[in-house]
DNA sequence: TTGTATGCGTTATCAT
DNA sequence: ATGATAACGCATACAA
């Protein structure tokens, strides 16, 4: 295995100069030229964990999700990804279960691996970034906001809940629950309270045994919808992320045998003309049904783009990395109009 | 930030004595007990960097997939992650795309780290594995089969594409295709070696040109259909993964305007009773419908146990560890059986 | 600009 | 069993 002393002396130089060589310092044409061709000649590549020894910083980036399994978080991973390879950094994923101690453990891996910086999307208000952060690392928050002052991307997660909660007015449902995430996201919180605020601006009843918190998995939506029809009357239910709806629907299906009926009971053009067996509820999901094999009209999507969401993020990072004493930035990240077509 | 020196002087002992103590090697307990007090007290944490220096193989291993956005794969990825984790590693996960650049790129990566070890799903039936073999790290070569002296893990999956054509023929039908992935794999391959022998095994024609290899994510099952049904006649198709799958689904949805209808046109109890305004067309599919929102009983599907076969690999590169001259062992995955019931 | 020599933090070797 | 010290492979301060 060839190292840094075997190119140096192929090439007839010192060990810095090779190492000046492959870091693009000022170095003579000639002897570069020679370097890189016994680089090329011995298939030298520098050992990392040297290097980040070295240089008490890797270039690998963490990316610290809630729920890998969850599709709108690997297409987060993918967006960071892209931007963070082309800056040539490696991207690892961890995954964290929305549990506190695992997200801590990962960070407290990030920071003794000594890894470039940390995007994170974290399962409670109070990550422990601290460590991190006096270190001097990257640590790009994103998806969900907390009240810090450090770099943050996410969605207008309020308006994202008024907007859903808005579409279903518009079609006339007027009893209308919400299934929502976990309290100790800002994303579940935020997303309920556009809920409230769009039935209160429409002058409906925005009753507080309408909101459900669950989890922001699929059985969270199952679970909750249960609970919801055996609970309250209601027309219509807000889903605040993709997961939960395929719960929510899930748990219609079951109930019903169709998955969603229209509102006044009258099947849509395009939409299932299946029997409705039991009472038309009207189903809004921010975010995408991931995987979905029919278009359903009939249900009401808000679709984000979380690709983009990563990319945003770690351009961020890649921003504090150029310029560490920068002041703190917290981005919010566009959604698509809502009129675009869907992209599946 | 505390260095093994600090809690050796604090311990006021040497700092081999402080690796000793945190590496489990035999030490003195009274000297021991000093050592954990400081470390507890200095809140001192090794620098993995410089261990992985040292030691010339760092606690992490690399999981390296296709697809991340598929849900099989992550779920694969869990069952590597609770192993894993509990034998002490970390998991990071790398995306190729079943690009071979890329994949080499990170199994480059992966040496150079000096991680202990890599789980591939590789991108081609000749992954560049030399390197990381001939330095001792350990290697595991799941879902995907190569033929090489290296320990795997696989599904036997010509018996796969067997029984998903079978399950076809039993329910009536007798012009059956097949979609599966790029010749570059030994699941697409094999599988579709599965769906020939089958049709041969009942006397039906297994023409050439009911065969397409598409890639295997949703796109190429979409665009697979469509050439398929502009080409030749069939009643039935064999999707030979999930993501192939919901692309055919979708394709069917596009042209009937229904998920897919029963053989002989009559919708089944439980399934859709949309019009059916084209051929009727069975559907099988090796894997599950990720995420579906309703039971489609007309779908039939051969569900598989990714974390299952994670778990495995898993246990594969432990084993690997404790006895690295241990002979290469290539490990059959076993399948839920028939009848068990789905998931979700 | 280039080379020499030191240090990053840990583990392993070698004495004791 | 324990301590002093060299070494892992690289990058950089300093000297030239």
């Amino acid at each position: 295995m060839a190292r840094i002393v075997d190119v140096a002396s192929h090439a007839g130089v010192s060990t810095a100069t090779v190492s000046r060589v492959l870091n693009g310092k000022d170095v003579n044409p000639e002897l570069a030229a020679r370097v890189r061709t016994s680089v090329e000649l011995l298939g030298y590549v520098p050992d990392r964990t040297a290097r980040s020894l070295r240089r008490r910083a890797s270039d690998v980036v963490a990316l610290v999700l809630p729920d890998v399994e969850n599709p709108f978080f690997t297409a987060v991973a993918r967006g960071v990804e892209d931007v963070a390879q082309e800056a040539g950094y490696s991207v690892v994923l961890c995954n964290t279960d929305d549990d506190p101690a695992k997200e801590s453990r990962y960070l407290s891996v990030a920071e003794h691996e000594n890894m470039a910086g940390v995007l994170i999307a974290p399962a409670t208000h109070t990550p422990t970034l601290e460590a991190l952060r006096t270190r001097g690392r990257g640590v790009v928050v994103l998806d969900r906001h907390i009240d810090d002052d450090v770099d943050q991307v996410a969605f207008d997660n309020e308006a994202l809940g008024r907007r859903a909660t808005s579409m279903l007015i518009d079609q006339g449902f007027r009893r209308i629950a919400c299934v929502t995430g976990p309290r100790s996201t800002s994303t579940a919180v935020e997303r309920a309270d556009g809920w409230r605020h769009a039935l209160a601006e429409a002058g409906l009843p925005a009753e507080e045994d309408q909101l459900v918190h669950a989890n922001f998995r699929v059985d969270g939506g199952y679970d909750a919808l249960g609970d919801l029809l055996d609970r309250v009357e209601c027309d219509a239910v807000v889903a605040t992320n993709n997961l939960v709806g395929v719960g929510v629907l899930r748990a219609l299906a079951d109930r019903h045998g169709v998955p969603v009926p229209a509102p006044d009971g009258v099947p849509r053009p395009g939409g299932s003309a299946a029997p409705i067996t039991g009472p038309a509820l009207g189903v809004g999901i921010i975010g995408d049904l991931p995987f979905a094999t029919s278009r359903t009209t009939d249900i009401h999507l808000l679709p984000l783009n979380p690709r983009d969401l990563g990319t945003a993020a770690a351009h961020l990072l890649l921003e504090r990395f150029a310029d560490p004493q920068r002041p703190a930035r917290a981005v919010v990240q566009d959604v698509p109009a809502p009129d675009a077509p869907l992209s599946r």
